[in-house]
DNA sequence: TGGGAAAACCGCCAGG
DNA sequence: AACCTGGCGGTTTTCC
């Protein structure tokens, strides 16, 4: 869903991700780009124009709706366009947003009462606006089942590939990622953002529960055998399973989910480092020092420091 | 930061 | 024949 005046790059990630005939992987998805009013659409900037067929009873039709962006963040979109929006959310369409599009979803009501994602610049205002929004200002995406929101534009494409991940599993999301020469997704070593961790469908029982154990108990010991119990699962073969699913080692995964809680309790408490470990199931602040810096970089009471200011900064601006 | 015991990882293979 | 499973053991990684 486009509005009269659109970004080239919000829609040209839908279009490459969901759009491209990708005949070498099956069946693939029915993509119409509509409008509220449909005819010719000018790109930002005035650099180009694009004809647009069809008008709301496109989302009507759709599965899936996504909404690229906010007309403005003052009229996020026509009320014709809000009110489709509230239709397919009602009769349980999946509703994503890229970037400033959370606005409209927000403006269709859609958001009440979720935590969502959106452009970090944008994001206070989000909040304000909606005060039955909760708006992560920290995450690449937030994958709320039915409805789905991404951060500034890059994010647009990690939403979109996780989307073809629940799809078609992570085989055919790393085969597009490989063809946009795209890591198929970020996690760790740069990257200061991370997305939630959510299964496949395809994902095998066993491995799924054992994920949703881990995720619950991230504080216990956790060993491997213990979760390839709880799967049902001989050790061995439960490792390949995992490795299937979410691409590392169930040591590693732990260890970065660990890593994740750890960012949020440095960002969002006081607690001391020592406790922190003590928490989040490392054996002690040594133990996490290592694997913290080794993960981001930085020492985590660096970390804390350094967040602590940009939070600052985004505030003063 | 270093060292060493313990755990985890993974290729390989036999059996279902 | 094609596939999945689980045990073995050598190597790597973890963590105190």
């Amino acid at each position: 869903v486009v509005p009269a005046e659109f970004s080239p790059f919000e829609l040209g990630v839908a279009a490459e991700v969901f759009a491209l005939p990708r005949p070498e992987l099956g069946e693939w998805y029915e993509v119409r780009v509509c409008a509220a009013c449909p005819g010719i659409a000018r790109a930002r900037g005035g650099i180009f124009t694009a004809s647009i067929s069809h008008g709301v009873e496109a989302i009507d039709w759709a599965e899936t709706v996504i909404v690229p962006e906010a007309a403005t963040l003052d009229d996020p979109a026509d009320d014709v366009v809000v009110a489709a929006l509230a239709r397919a959310h009602e009769r349980g369409a999946r509703m994503v947003s890229y970037c400033t599009g959370a606005f409209v979803l927000a403006a269709a009501g859609i958001l009440d009462g979720r935590t969502v994602a959106t452009h970090w610049r944008h994001a206070a205002r989000l909040a304000r606006d909606y005060p039955q929004v909760t708006v992560d200002p920290n995450v690449l995406y937030i994958d709320g089942g039915k409805v789905l929101t991404s951060a500034g534009s890059g994010a647009a494409i990690d939403l979109s590939l996780h989307i073809l991940r629940q799809d078609h599993g992570a085989r055919v999301a790393r085969h597009v990622a490989r063809g946009m020469v795209i890591p198929p997704h970020r996690d760790g070593g740069q990257a200061q953002f991370v997305m939630s961790p959510v299964p496949d469908a395809d994902t095998p029982d066993g491995v799924r529960a054992a994920i949703e154990y881990a995720t619950e108990h991230l504080d216990d010991g956790l060993s491997i055998a213990d979760l390839a119990a709880r799967a049902f699962m001989s050790p061995r073969n439960f490792s390949r399973r995992f490795r299937e699913v979410t691409g590392t080692t169930p040591k590693q995964w732990i260890l970065f989910q660990r890593l994740i809680r750890v960012r949020e309790l440095l960002e969002e408490t006081e607690h001391s480092v020592e406790h922190i470990a003590r928490v989040t199931g490392f054996g002690s602040a040594v133990t996490l020092r290592q694997r913290f810096a080794r993960a981001f970089c930085t020492s985590p009471s660096a970390y804390r420091k350094s967040f602590r200011e940009s939070a600052a900064e985004r505030v003063a601006s």
